[in-house]
DNA sequence: ATAATAAATAAAAATGATTGTTAATTACGG
DNA sequence: CCGTAATTAACAATCATTTTTATTTATTAT
């Protein structure tokens, strides 16, 4: 995710229009490493503006996640995240609480699929859910 | 996830009755590699019971989830799957087609948290997702 | 600036997966 | 067999998300 000045050019390139709700719904994901559901995001905007429509939400989302800005994942729950870091990474899930905690370090050197899989699959990527438990749960 | 016979004497020891549905479900569980949503099941388990109802899958499914005998997992999909090998091991989805193919490689002595994260995590174990095109979809 | 207009918004309804409720049915110990 | 508690099927409810529609707003050309 790029800074604010980058997401207008942007939206612009893409003849989409500068709105307050697309500004303050990239902010709330700017930087942050709390990995928000849509209720979440709506729940910070809201504050700021509060006629804000849950429909806002989803569709700013959904092309934030079109234009590249936010990577959108599910981990053994029953909603979306949204990460506005798109570079690789991986996460680690507290059992207990479902807090997502980022893990930075590069597993690429040491994760390939056996080379009888190369005949069946093409790798783009791959993602690492670490499944344990968190200090404050310990 | 065990034998039929394993089965019976599991629920059996759980106070839990032997019912065709039951045992149905999990045959079709057994062995299946296809990572079946629930809506699969219901559609294999109604072409012998045309009878049965959604709630039974569902139930069902979540009592064999609880006994050990299957797992449950959502890979960016907006449904649950559900895989009656409990072991360790990976999956590697089609971006295209959403196929999900078992990675049975041992992964564990190379991917290990970094020492900083031992005070904030403890690790459990960990699920490695591999993106990209399957040989059908090449 | 101002009006025209195409895009975005809010509100409301719809959808799809899953869960809860209830009354009827069934497995199984006595 | 019978009684009973567990399970089932049918149905309603819920929750996240998507679609629809009418209103509002950002932009572009006047």
């Amino acid at each position: 995710m790029e800074t604010i000045e980058k997401l207008t050019k942007t939206l612009r390139s893409h003849g989409m229009k500068i709105t307050p709700q697309r500004l303050m719904i990239f902010k709330v994901l700017e930087n942050n490493t709390s990995h928000p559901s849509a209720e979440d995001v709506y729940k910070r905007v809201k504050k700021v503006y509060p006629a804000v429509s849950f429909t806002t939400i989803y569709k700013t989302l959904e092309t934030l996640r079109t234009l590249g800005e936010v990577r959108e994942f599910t981990i053994d729950d029953d909603r979306k995240h949204y990460d506005p870091n798109t570079n690789t990474h991986h996460h680690a899930i507290c059992s207990t609480c479902k807090k997502i905690l980022d893990v930075f370090e590069d597993f690429s050197p040491h994760v390939k699929l056996p080379d009888f899989f190369k005949k069946d699959y093409t790798v783009s990527g791959f993602q690492i859910s670490f499944f344990g438990t968190c200090k404050e749960c310990n």
